[in-house]
DNA sequence: ACCCGTGTTCGCTG
DNA sequence: TCAGCGAACACGGG
């Protein structure tokens, strides 16, 4: 389930796993081609075998792993999509239903990449020279690494008639920002979804800045864990507005939540909170 | 059967 | 060139 904060964690959790350790073998399943295109499930399988963990980063919601080899790094960049996820078993335990590619480790550990909807992507980027990748070129300063400074939040926002909501999901503006978090920091900072994001004032694209950070941080704090642990099955549904439609504003306890689609994408607001 | 979905990309239009 | 829009991608779950 991811945006920024569920790709945090789980950059987290393969650095823990994964740093350091031996690549034994490589494995992809021949019919997830699509989750490693640009490239092959083959192509895949022979050039990961026999490297090591150098460091996994993440931007945005992209995964940048380094791998060493005898021959120099070697890049890997994943991306979650919206079903895909990183799991870790002991050898010799079954592999998840929907497993795509697996990374044996040298101390008796799989890696797993399951990705049941299949929009996540694995690519291999030569030389792990992940600056000429057109993606990552087009990213903004990473929210959670670099804060958001509201000066550059305004002036981009200043240039887009779209609705606000909309705008903060661009990832050359706010890269990570998805779905979710973008209905969150709207009501959080008070401010109505539809909005046209040029017509926010100074005020409120400072409001919207700190909303976003604070919706990051709590997202994040919910999930740490062993392994990501987010609105599974009979858990919880952990945020304000998010797929509460109908429900009470846990604001001003008065109004009821709404929903509406923007961008082909549903958005839960406030209507008396949020202006 | 139908609708929904935590994401990205491509082609078209103004 | 750029902003905006809708379709497409693939597939499980309610």
């Amino acid at each position: 389930m991811p945006e920024l904060a569920e790709v945090e964690i789980a950059a987290r959790n393969l650095r823990a796993w994964a740093l350091g350790r031996r690549i034994e073998r490589a494995e992809a399943e021949p019919s997830a081609a699509y989750v490693f295109r640009p490239g092959t499930p083959k192509r895949f399988t022979a050039q990961i075998t026999g490297h090591r963990v150098e460091s996994v980063r993440r931007i945005g919601k992209q995964l940048l792993w380094t791998l060493r080899g005898d021959d120099g790094p070697l890049g890997l960049l994943a991306h979650l999509g919206m079903t895909g996820k990183w799991l870790r078993r002991e050898k010799g335990q079954p592999a998840p239903e929907y497993g795509k590619a697996r990374l044996h480790l040298d101390d008796g550990h799989v890696l797993h990449f399951r990705d049941p909807r299949l929009f996540g992507r694995l690519r291999l980027v030569p030389g792990a020279r992940f600056e000429e990748v057109d993606e990552l070129k087009e990213l903004g300063p990473d929210p959670l690494e670099a804060g958001i400074d509201p000066a550059r939040l305004g002036a981009a926002l200043a240039r887009r008639r779209a609705p606000v909501k909309v705008a903060i999901m661009d990832q050359g503006i706010l890269p990570g920002v998805g779905n979710i978090l973008a209905s969150e920091s709207c009501f959080r900072a008070g401010i109505d979804p539809r909005r046209p994001a040029a017509t926010l004032g100074g005020v409120e694209v400072a409001r919207l800045a700190q909303s976003v950070l604070e919706a990051v941080h709590d997202a994040i704090t919910r999930q740490e864990g062993p392994e990501i642990a987010y609105v599974e099955e009979g858990g919880e549904n952990p945020f304000l507005v998010y797929a509460r439609e109908g429900e009470r504003c846990p604001r001003c306890k008065r109004a009821d939540l709404r929903r509406l689609v923007q961008a082909q994408r549903s958005t839960f607001y406030c209507p008396r909170c949020q202006k």
